[in-house]
RNA sequence: GCCCAGAUAGCUCAGUUGGUAGGGCAGAGGACUGAAAAUCCUCGUGUCACUGGUUCGAUUCCGGUUCUGGGCA
């Protein structure tokens, strides 16, 4: 029955469990965890960072029961993240959790890190000079996006035609590759597509009814507004933190952020965090629809939350990923 | 009760010097390989309130009706 290659039975189990905003992925990750004796791997952008609680929805430490995270509340708001970042940390993580006999369970909602982890996708290690992307953008403010995108053609056609010219942010990853390589990044792109995952894994996508994730984020965010979202904006205000900083372009800081320095009136600020946490949800979807091999867990088809256990234990189960019994 | 102004896409409005109409927002779809909770792309037929009339032809002009604002008694 088992006709898979022998190299893959030596691939170290990977669960992930992830999907669009506030479709209730924490409370079914600890459910699972308990079953599975596993431990999260936190793939979210936004939840890595202290000292912002309420806006990321991140979990509570009595929430955890005692099950390890990792990367949750591991960096100041000033500081950088991005894929590589994770990357590293989140390998690092595995080794840990490989070495004390645990299974590995990625949940979160930040695609692109997942797919960096899962096809240990290789991002060409450069030092991090970030002079020329800053020469770059100043040449795009100067001259205009369609400016720099002609600069792509010159030395990446292939990469051009694909990168639309406003998306100036990867047209200048585009060029900053050729810059630091002296190929092209299309090239680069086409071989990391082609990579197969060296885990052995289970991908999965909860969703809901897409009205009903609406209902839910909306509601979510009035209860982040009741929990004091607004002090903890500006208490991270207080503590220097400005809106160019990646921890700032979160959802419920940036909009928050707007309010405070008298931009708009808060219902205004709320609206719009509703109405732009809503088209994220939708990103998120967008991108696990086109990720190969996923698991969908459609809230609807399930009578609740261990109902979609049972299932998951069960694909678990015939993915041949060891589950201890405590039974 | 009278006068005035409106009634056009889910919302908010523009427009047609009479030839059945279009922005913004919402919504939908998509891209993404070192900012990703970021960044970017694509998608608009709806009894033009109802009803008579004028006209080859009315959402557009005229009359009436209903409704919604505002004003006057």
């Amino acid at each position: 029955m088992n006709n898979q290659p022998n190299n893959k039975m030596n691939k170290r189990p990977l669960i992930i469990l992830t999907g669009p905003t506030a479709v209730g992925k924490t409370a079914l990750s600890i459910k699972l965890a308990k079953a599975v004796n596993g431990q999260m791997i936190s793939a979210d952008s936004m939840q890595v960072y202290r000292h912002m609680d309420i806006g990321t929805a991140k979990i509570k430490p009595e929430e955890m029961q005692g099950i390890p995270h990792y990367l949750i509340d591991v960096l100041e708001p000033e500081e950088d993240f991005n894929v590589v970042r994770f990357q590293h940390m989140a390998k690092e993580a595995l080794a840990k959790i490989y070495a004390e006999g645990g299974i590995p369970i990625v949940v979160g909602g930040t695609g692109f890190y997942i797919q960096a982890l899962l096809y240990d996708i290789d991002f060409e290690e450069n030092d991090e000079d970030t002079t020329y992307r800053q020469e770059l953008q100043q040449l795009a403010e100067a001259k205009g996006a369609e400016y720099l995108h002609e600069m792509l053609k010159q030395v990446d056609p292939e990469s051009a035609q694909t990168i639309h010219a406003n998306n100036v942010k990867r047209v200048i990853r585009a060029l900053e590759f050729h810059h630091q390589t002296g190929l092209p990044i299309s090239a680069h792109n086409e071989e990391q597509r082609q990579k197969e995952s060296p885990y052995h894994f289970l991908y999965f996508v909860l969703n809901d009814d897409r009205q009903m994730l609406y209902d839910r984020i909306d509601k979510r965010i009035d209860i982040m507004l009741e929990q004091g979202l607004v002090d903890e904006v500006k208490e991270l205000v207080a503590s220097g933190c400005k809106r160019d900083m990646v921890s700032m372009q979160g959802l419920g800081y940036k909009e928050i952020l707007n309010y405070l320095e008298g931009n708009c009136t808060l219902e205004e600020s709320v609206y719009i965090l509703k109405r732009d946490t809503r088209h994220f949800a939708k990103r998120q979807l967008t991108w696990f629809k086109r990720e190969r091999e996923v698991i969908w867990l459609n809230r609807p088809d399930f009578q609740d939350d261990d109902a979609i256990l049972e299932y998951a234990l069960e694909e678990i189960r015939r993915k041949g990923i060891g589950i201890p019994t405590n039974d």
